[in-house]
Parts: C-alpha cells; structure tokens; sequence
DNA sequence: AATTTTTTGATTTACGTACATCAGATTTGG
DNA sequence: CCAAATCTGATGTACGTAAATCAAAAAATT
C-alpha cells in the first residue's frame, strides 16, 4: 500500500489538518513545521492520489484549443481528433473548447490568446504563428498559470511548457535522403513546394530539406519554392506551370498542405513525366495516390497522437506533474504503399 | 455535470441499493427491475467514473508479463521499459509481476500461463510462441476471465484479447520495398538473414519480404534465409560464409536480432563490398552502424509503446472498457540516417 | 390466509483527498 | 505577564462509487 496523507501526519508528529495545509500550499504553518512536514513526505515518498484529488475537488481541466480555419485536409483531421476527445472529455474529467482563427494571422491569435487571460483555463494548445506578438501573448498566459503546448508548428523562445508535434528539420532531411535515393542514378530538377514560408514548420523543412539535397545529392539542383498556400487550386496552378516551364524537372517535394491540387497535376502529367514525388500528410487524396503509385512516400505526423499527446500535457503540466517524454515525443511516421495503416 | 449513479436511481424510480445490485452484477434483483435500470442507464446515458470505483475498491491490476531470456538488445529493451512501467506502478494502480522463460520455448510459456491460471491476474501479457499448446493455455486463460494480450509476436487463432506488435507482413513488403528502390538500377542477389523460422513474426517478415520483391523486383534473386538465432556470433559467422560464397550479393535484409554481428561482418567487408542493408530493431549497435552509413534503413517497433499500449489494454479489458484503437496501433517506424530519434 | 422466499429500501462505512470550521494551544508584541 | 495574533488539532462534510447490513415490502408457495 502506498502511503496516504495520514502516514504523513503520523511520521509527522502533527494532525492531518496540518499536513493538508502544506500539501496545499494554504496559510497558517510555521516554517519549522511545514519543512518537518516535507521531510517527512520525502522521507516515507508520499505522492499524492491524483485520482481521489481531483474526486474530492470535482475537479475538471478546462482545456482549449486554438486552431486555424484552414480549409485542407490536416487541419481538418486536428480538428475532427479535438472532436473525438470532447466526446472522451467525460471520463477524462476535461471541457473542451476550440477557437478556430484565420490562417496565417498572428494577430488573430494573439486576440484570441488575451482573451483567455481572464478566463484562465488548465491548458491552451495553439498551432502558432511564428511571430513576437504570439510569443508575448503564450508568456503572458505561462506567466498566468497557465500550461501552454504549441501544437504541430512550435513557438521556440517562447516560455510554452511543451511542443507537440514532429521535428520539420528531421522531416526535410528525410524527404531529401528518400527523393535522392529514390531518384539514384538519374540528373535533373527538384521542385518544392510549400504552403507559407511564414510559418515556421514549413521554413524548418525546407531549411532540412534544402541543406541535405546540397550535402549528399548535389547532382540535384532545387528550384526556387513554390508557395500554394495550402489551397488546392492555387496549388495545380502552380505546380502546372512550373512542369511546363520546367522540362528538366524529376522529383517533387511537397512540404505543406494543399495536395489534392499537386495530385491532380501529377495526374495530368502521368504519361509523359516519369516524377518521384514525396509529400507529407496523410490524407484521403494522398493516400490513395501513394497507392496509384502517384506519390513515392509520405511523411506523416499523426494528428490523432498529438491531439491526445497534447491532453495529457496539458493536464499533467496543469498540475505540476511529470509526463513520460518517450510517451509524448511525436514521430514522423514514413508511409511507403506497403505500411499503410 | 455528468449523471451519477443518484441520479439513475431516481430516474428508474427505485433505490441507491438496487442501482448498484444492478450496476455490479449482484443478485436480488427482479428481472423487471433490472431492466428498468438498465433502460434509465441508457437513458440519460450514465458512465461509471472507473477513478471514484477504483478508489472505492481499492481496485489494483494486478498484471503478468512473460517475457523471453533472449540475449538481445531488442528484448533488454522490452524488460527495461516494463521495469519503467512497475516504477510507474503506484499512479497507475497496477501491480506488475515479469515472469522469465527460456526463448523458442513453447512448454516453458505453457507452464507459465498454467500456473497463473489459479492466480488470476486482472492481465497477462506474453511475448507469443506460435504453437497448439500455447494457444490452447492462452484460451484457457481468457476463459478464466484474464485479459490476455500478446506481445511483439502474435498469436492468430486464439481467443486473446489483442495484439501489440507491429504488422509483420507489411514490415517485410517495406523492408523489400525500400531494399529494391534504394538498389535502383543494380543487378545482383539480396541474402535474408531471419532469427528463425519458428517464431511467427519473422516467417511474417520473409513473407512479405519474398511477396513483394517478387513481385516488384524480380531482377534481385533472393538467396536461401539464413538463420542465425539472433545470436551475434553465429550471425557473424553465416554473413561471412554468405559473402565469401556469393560475390553478386548486393543488399542484405535482416529481420531478427543479432544485428551485432551483422555489423562486425560488413564492417569487415567494407572497402570491397558496397551493400545495401536493411535491418529491424533500433539499438545501440544498430544506431551507429545507420549513422555511419553501413546501414541504410532500420525499421523499428517502438518498445516502450508496446509495453505501455499492453498495459492500457490490459486494464481496459479487464474492465469491459473500449480502447482508442488508433492509440493502440504499434507503427512500424522507418529510420534512416536523419530522422533518428 | 399464513408462511416462506425473494426483492427492494434505507442506512452506514469506506476509499484518499480537499476544504471549512471552531476550539485550543503556542507564540509574539507590548 | 497579559492580550492579541498566529499556529495547530479535532472534527465533519464532500466527491462518486462499492459493499455490507438489516428492516420492510412484495411476491410466491403452501
């Protein structure tokens, strides 16, 4: 049996009042005693049953997730993940509510972000826009009490207790060692193409992606970023230009979202382009254009996984508690046709 | 606030007593009766807190792992992340006991399953022997009312409860997969090197594996499996034999463990051999040998996610709770050089 | 109708913690 | 040294469920 708080008061020498007193950080305790309680408590190891705490307080972590309002598919999983979480919320003892803000608009978020301040809920996860104004307005929530995670694009220098999500450097690096291999002996072109170069995911894969292809694969040379804006028809637009006006062209990266309109180019082109293509994010589209041979690989952060990862976060941090970090690191999955969940 | 079991009595119109005669199976209770509860449980959609219940019975799970005694890195791995998790136990309400039986051993699982069958642990997890005998124990126990879940290897036809492992078909097809795009355009043969042929999650592995390159690659012929036990000093021994004897060999996939010898073999071949190597299970030893080029991609299963995922499913079922099946899907992880964890 | 059996209700204690109240003890200041 | 302020103890209630007891009511049996 583990020990309880009564264990405490008896190792003590003092009453359990007292001991709930400095469990609970409330005032009216000496010094003296309140240090012979902690010794005690480290001495027998107490840890507290987070269970019956938070039955005693009818406690529930009111969590909140801001998210953009993008019309592609991932978004569209993150948020259908939130969804599946608010109908769990019941026995996870959570109230979930999401923000949903304009794409790419900092201040939109940082508005939304203020306008938690005085609400003050357990957790807030934001998929950040990388700029100064939404790094002040996370530190001013952390600084509030509140537990912060950043949610697929992190916030670095900000004060967020937690990123969830994959490392965009590992991942351009990746998508590079698997186009280059892919492509072997041949010699020719490299498109990229990205949604927005002011979000910092999408920077952090074309900085990875760009550094390897120059290291290892130099007999490839990049053309300069496509930026779709993770808009399907933009995106088909532009890829088709760039295929026309590009005959050299052999391989693609697609860092961003959007694809449905790379797939149909890619379609288009089928016959006469021999293209190795690698993509992230698994969608429907990309999915079954993995499997038509369409795409070579998909690179993949599982929406579900940092959903839940960011829960649990969020309430452990909320509570001042450990998470297990090999638990809630986010891998970047690989999906070749043959590992299709 | 969600309903409690107050409020089911007073919606069925009889007693607190009768609600949890209901609730926990006990007798006394006119069928008439039960039903009207039952259909109040429904009604206003009532859920057991399991944490207030728990806390209530003072409820622990007590749960078994059987694991192999096998000299590997990957099983160390497996032991070690249980040992994280009995560390764990106190939080978790678990009590978790690790029972060690010799490998390839399908009595010593036998004798071990029996002998819990009069102990009855809330779950028992095992790393599975596909054989009769042990599927017949596995069976036994489920009857017992055990929550059985297999581990790393599966055990198909039995009645357990789940399976957390990776696919090891499509872990082959994409171990052939990457095997075949990597070699490109070269010609030569490709040497399998298995632990052995009696465990089911390496027959899966060359299934795939075979399924796939004959398919998709038939210009690679592939050698005779080798065997090597998963024992680095016989693995070490046989690749050596194997190159010597086979100067076309171009690209090795290895599906077992033992991967310590592999590596002193390529090592030792290095400057005149130029190979293509894929292996499983990330380790230490296989690590380094991806960073330094002498292998090209490790596909891994995560350890420490199986463990936890047995752990979680285990208290679920022992319960009659629903699982978040996506949470519980082992991944195949591919790694190459720069997407190491 | 009387008796036995079965079913139901009312009530209590417990799990480990939180939180509040009030009385008593101890310390502090003057 | 006494009053005031501060600290500590004792006690009770609550959270939602489990489990037990005993009395009362209803049903089934004779």
């Amino acid at each position: 049996m583990r020990p309880t708080v009564h264990d405490i008061a008896a190792a003590a020498g003092v009453s359990l009042a007292t001991v709930d007193r400095v469990l609970n950080q409330r005032p009216g305790v000496r010094q003296a005693t309140r240090r012979k309680v902690e010794e005690a408590i480290r001495e027998i190891g107490y840890v507290r049953d987070v269970a019956a705490a938070n039955l005693a307080k009818s406690r529930v972590y009111p969590l909140v997730f801001i998210l953009p309002t993008s019309d592609n598919s991932f978004m569209h999983g993150v948020l259908e993940e939130v969804k599946q979480a608010v109908a769990r919320s019941g026995g996870e003892r959570t109230a979930i509510r999401v923000i949903e803000v304009p794409a790419f608009d900092p201040s939109a978020i940082v508005a939304a972000l203020q306008g938690l301040a005085s609400e003050k809920p357990a957790g807030v996860a934001l998929v950040a826009t990388d700029a100064p104004e939404v790094r002040a307005a996370v530190d001013d929530l952390v600084a509030a009490g509140v537990s912060v995670v950043t949610l697929v694009s992190d916030l670095t220098g900000s004060r967020r207790h937690h990123y969830a999500g994959v490392d965009n450097i590992a991942a351009g690096r990746t998508a590079a060692h698997l186009l280059g291999r892919f492509l072997g002996a041949k010699e020719g072109e490299v498109a990229v193409l990205a949604g927005s170069m002011l979000v910092r995911d999408h920077r952090e894969r074309l900085e990875g992606f760009a550094a390897l292809m120059a290291e290892q694969f130099p007999q490839f040379s990049l053309l300069p970023v496509v930026e779709g804006r993770d808009d399907p028809e933009l995106v088909n637009v532009l890829i088709n230009a760039t295929l026309s006006k590009n005959p050299r062209v052999i391989g693609i990266y697609s860092l961003g979202a959007g694809n449905r309109g790379l797939i149909k180019s890619l379609k288009e082109s089928r016959p006469q382009r021999d293209l190795t293509v690698v993509a992230h994010e698994l969608t429907a589209h990309t999915r079954s254009a993995l499997k038509d041979g369409l795409i070579d690989a998909i690179l993949n952060q599982d929406a579900g996984h940092e959903v839940r990862s960011a829960i649990r976060v969020m309430k452990a941090k909320a509570d001042g508690l450990a998470i297990i970090p090999a638990q809630e690191r986010i891998r970047l999955d690989i999906f070749l046709k043959d590992n299709l969940p």
